[in-house]
RNA sequence: GCCGUUGUAGCUUAGUGGUAAAGCACUGUCUUGGUAAGACAGAGAGCGUGGGUCCGAUUCCCACCAACGGCUCCA
C-alpha cells in the first residue's frame, strides 16, 4: 500500500508538473484538473491555440527544468474568496471552487516552485528528489470535454506515463507493444479472417476462413440454446418507421438508424436491433401460461449508424449480427430466468477461458415507465446478482430506456472495457406492442420480457477472442486445422492420400505441396497459426505413418485413423 | 460528432517541389529440401479523393473520405 501511495503521489506531482510547464510555454492557458490514471496521470488545459504531440518534447523539456526547483509542496488553506479571487479569470477552477463551497469542503491551495494549483492534496515530499526525469513521458494527446459533458467546451488532454524507475517504464511501453501486435485488426488481416472497405466504414466483410470461426461459435450457440428449450427465429431486416414509432426507438434512436427512403409517404428504418419485431412474432401467437417462459432467438444482422469516432474495428461496428433471444416470462419468473440465463453466461465464457465482470445498469435519465416497476426491477436484478456470488460493479443510468440490465464487461488487449453479453429487462415493449398471454385464471395478462445476448455481438466477440488467443484458436475453431506437407514431390501422392482421408472426415485440411522449402511451408503454417502440421517424408511413406507436431507436442508413427480420432475427441470437447 | 495523428504497389515501409525506392506476397525458371525465410529473374503503385498555389505537386495550402489513439455516445 505504502508503494501505491508513493506512486500515485509521483504521477500526482507530475500532473502539477505538466501544468506548470504548459502555463510557462503557453502563458494564456487556463489549467483544469489533473488527476492520476493507470500507468500515469492527464491534466486538462484549455488552450488559446491548438498543439499537437510534436511540442512534446518542448514540454518535457520544460518540465525537466522546473523539475529542478521543485524541493517541496506547501499547502495552504484559503477562504472562498481568496480562491476566486486567485483564479479569478478561470471559469474552470471558478466553478469547481464553488462546488467546495456548496460541499462544505476544505479549500486548499499546492504550491511547488511558483506553480499553485487548487488541489486537495497528495504529492511527493521532494519531487525534485524523488521524481526521475526518465521515468516519465508524455504520451498521447486528446480532446475531452469539460466534465465529461458533450455539451461544454472540448479542452486539450495531455496524457502522461509515469513510473518509479526508467526500467518500469520502459517495460511498460514494451508490454503495450506486445498487447499491439494481438490487436484484432493486425491479426484479423494477417490470418485472413476479415477486412474492410471504405465504402462500408465499421462494416466488416467476412473471408472465407473468418466465416468458419464465425459459423462455429454459431452452430455452438444454436445447438447449445436448443438443448436449453429456445426457438429460433427470423424477421425481416427492414420494417416501415410506423414500428419503431410503436416500439418507442423513433424517439429514442432515430438518429442512429439507417433510415431507407423510398418516397414521402414510405419511410422504412433497418433494423437496429431484433426486439420489435419479435414482439410482433409473439403478438401473432396464441400463448398460454404454460408457454412460458417462452424463448424465440434469433441471430438476424443489425445496423446502427454508430458516430464515426467511436467505430473501432470488430470491437464496435456498424453491421453485426447479436446472439439475440426475448425471454417472455411472468413477473414471478424474472429471477428464476435470470439465473438461468447466467448459467448460459457462465458455460459460453468458460469454454473460451475468457474473463469477465457483471455490471448492473440502473434507471436512466430518459426512461420510459413508471419509478416504482423501474425499482422493483432493479432489485430483482440485484438479488440475482448477490445469489450469482460473482463481484459485480453498479453503472448509475445506465440501463436501456425500457428497463434496467446486467451485463458483461471484457478487456481487450490494451485493456479497455467492452460490453459483452447483455440481459435486459423489459416492462415496457409488451405493454406498448398490447401483448398478452392467457393465465391460468382465463384472464389476459401482459408479459415481461428478457433482451438478452451471450456473445453480445458475434463481431465484437470474435474481436475480443482474436486478441485473447493472439490468433492461435483452439482447434474447434481453427479455420485450417492441420497443414499436410509432403518434404519432397517423392511423397506427393501418400500426402495426397493423407490429405483426402482427412478431409474427407471433416477435419478443415490444407495440402502444401508448393514448390518452396520445407522450412519456409513450416514457417507459414505457424505464422497462420495451424495448430497441427503433418510432415510426410520416405520414412512417413514406407511405415505409412504420420508425424504431427502440435502446439504443445510432437507425436510420430501415428496413423492417420488415429490422427482422426484424436484430432475429432479434441474438437468434441472444445479443448483449449 | 469533437480533439490529435495517419493515408505511397496485395501487405509492411523508405523517399522527394522536377513525374517514385525496398522487403514480404505474387508469376516464371532452377532447386526436391526433415521442422520458423533455398537461388535467380519478372510483373506490379503515379503516391486516399477533389480543388488550389506554382513553369511544374505524391511532396505546399484548402475541403472531403477513411483508418488509428482519446473524449462523448453505446437502445
Amino acid at each position: 500500500m505504502e508503494n501505491n501511495d508513493k506512486l500515485h503521489n509521483l504521477r500526482h506531482s507530475l500532473a502539477h508538473l505538466l501544468a506548470a510547464a504548459v502555463l510557462e510555454i503557453y502563458p494564456e492557458t487556463k489549467v483544469t484538473i489533473g488527476p492520476v490514471i493507470e500507468n500515469g496521470f492527464y491534466y486538462d488545459f484549455d488552450l488559446k491555440s491548438p498543439i499537437s504531440e510534436k511540442d512534446f518534447p518542448k514540454i518535457e523539456k520544460k518540465m525537466r527544468e522546473i523539475l529542478k526547483t521543485w524541493k517541496e509542496f506547501t499547502v495552504e488553506e484559503k477562504t472562498f474568496e481568496e480562491a476566486k479571487k486567485y483564479f479569478g479569470g478561470n471559469e474552470y477552477k471558478t466553478e469547481l471552487i464553488d462546488g467546495l463551497k456548496d460541499k462544505n469542503e476544505k479549500i486548499t491551495f499546492y504550491t511547488s516552485g511558483s506553480f499553485t494549483d487548487l488541489c486537495r492534496g497528495g504529492h511527493l515530499e521532494n519531487p525534485s528528489k524523488e521524481i526521475k526525469t526518465d521515468a516519465f513521458k508524455l504520451d498521447r494527446i486528446a480532446g475531452a470535454y469539460w466534465r465529461g459533458d458533450e455539451k461544454n467546451k472540448m479542452l486539450t488532454r495531455i496524457y502522461g506515463l509515469a513510473f518509479e524507475t526508467k526500467e518500469e517504464l520502459e517495460n511498460y511501453l514494451n508490454l503495450r507493444e506486445e498487447a499491439e501486435k494481438r490487436d484484432h485488426k493486425k491479426l484479423g488481416r494477417e490470418l485472413g479472417l476479415l477486412m474492410f472497405h471504405e465504402t462500408a466504414p465499421g462494416m466488416p466483410y467476412w473471408l472465407p476462413k473468418g466465416l468458419i470461426l464465425y459459423k462455429e461459435l454459431e452452430n455452438y450457440w444454436r445447438v447449445e440454446h436448443e438443448k436449453l428449450g429456445y426457438q429460433e427465429i427470423a424477421s425481416p431486416l427492414v420494417n416501415k418507421a410506423e414500428l419503431w414509432k410503436i416500439s418507442g426507438h423513433w424517439d429514442h434512436y432515430k438518429d442512429d438508424m439507417f433510415i431507407a427512403n423510398m418516397g414521402e409517404n414510405e419511410i422504412y428504418g433497418i433494423k437496429p436491433m431484433n426486439c420489435p419485431n419479435a414482439m410482433i412474432v409473439f403478438k401473432s401467437m396464441q400463448v398460454s401460461y404454460k408457454d412460458l417462459p417462452l424463448r424465440l432467438s434469433d441471430t438476424d444482422r443489425l445496423h446502427r449508424y454508430e458516430r464515426s469516432g467511436t467505430l473501432n474495428g470488430l470491437l464496435r461496428c456498424r453491421s453485426f449480427q447479436q446472439d439475440d433471444s426475448h425471454n417472455y416470462i411472468t413477473e414471478e419468473m424474472i429471477e428464476s430466468e435470470y439465473e438461468n440465463i447466467m448459467k448460459i453466461c457462465k458455460d459460453f465464457y468458460g469454454i473460451f477461458n475468457l474473463e469477465y465482470k457483471f455490471r448492473l445498469g440502473t434507471r436512466p435519465e430518459s426512461f420510459m415507465g413508471d419509478i416504482e416497476s423501474w425499482e422493483k426491477a432493479e432489485q430483482a436484478l440485484r438479488n440475482v446478482l448477490e445469489k450469482s456470488g460473482k463481484e459485480y460493479s453498479v453503472a448509475e443510468g445506465d440501463g436501456a430506456f425500457y428497463g434496467p440490465k446486467i451485463d458483461i464487461i471484457m478487456k481487450d488487449a490494451l485493456g479497455r472495457d467492452w460490453q459483452m453479453g447483455t440481459m435486459q429487462l423489459d416492462f415496457q415493449q409488451p405493454k406498448r406492442f398490447e401483448l398478452e398471454y392467457t393465465d391460468k385464471d382465463g384472464k389476459k395478462k401482459t408479459p415481461v420480457v428478457i433482451h438478452r445476448v451471450i456473445y453480445g455481438s458475434l463481431e465484437r466477440f470474435i474481436g475480443i477472442i482474436i486478441e485473447h488467443f493472439a490468433g492461435a484458436f483452439p482447434l474447434w475453431l481453427s479455420p485450417v486445422q492441420v497443414v499436410v506437407l509432403p518434404i519432397s514431390e517423392k511423397q506427393g501422392e501418400y500426402a495426397e492420400k493423407v490429405y483426402k482421408e482427412l478431409k474427407n472426415s471433416g477435419i478443415r485440411t490444407e495440402l502444401d505441396a508448393s514448390n518452396e522449402s520445407l522450412g519456409k511451408r513450416i514457417r507459414n503454417a505457424k505464422m497462420q497459426k495451424v495448430p497441427y502440421l503433418v510432415v510426410i517424408g520416405d520414412k512417413e511413406k514406407d511405415s505409412e505413418t504420420l508425424t504431427v507436431e502440435g502446439r504443445k507436442e510432437k507425436t510420430e508413427n501415428i496413423t492417420t485413423l488415429d490422427l482422426i480420432s484424436k484430432l475429432k475427441k479434441e474438437i468434441s470437447e472444445k479443448s483449449l
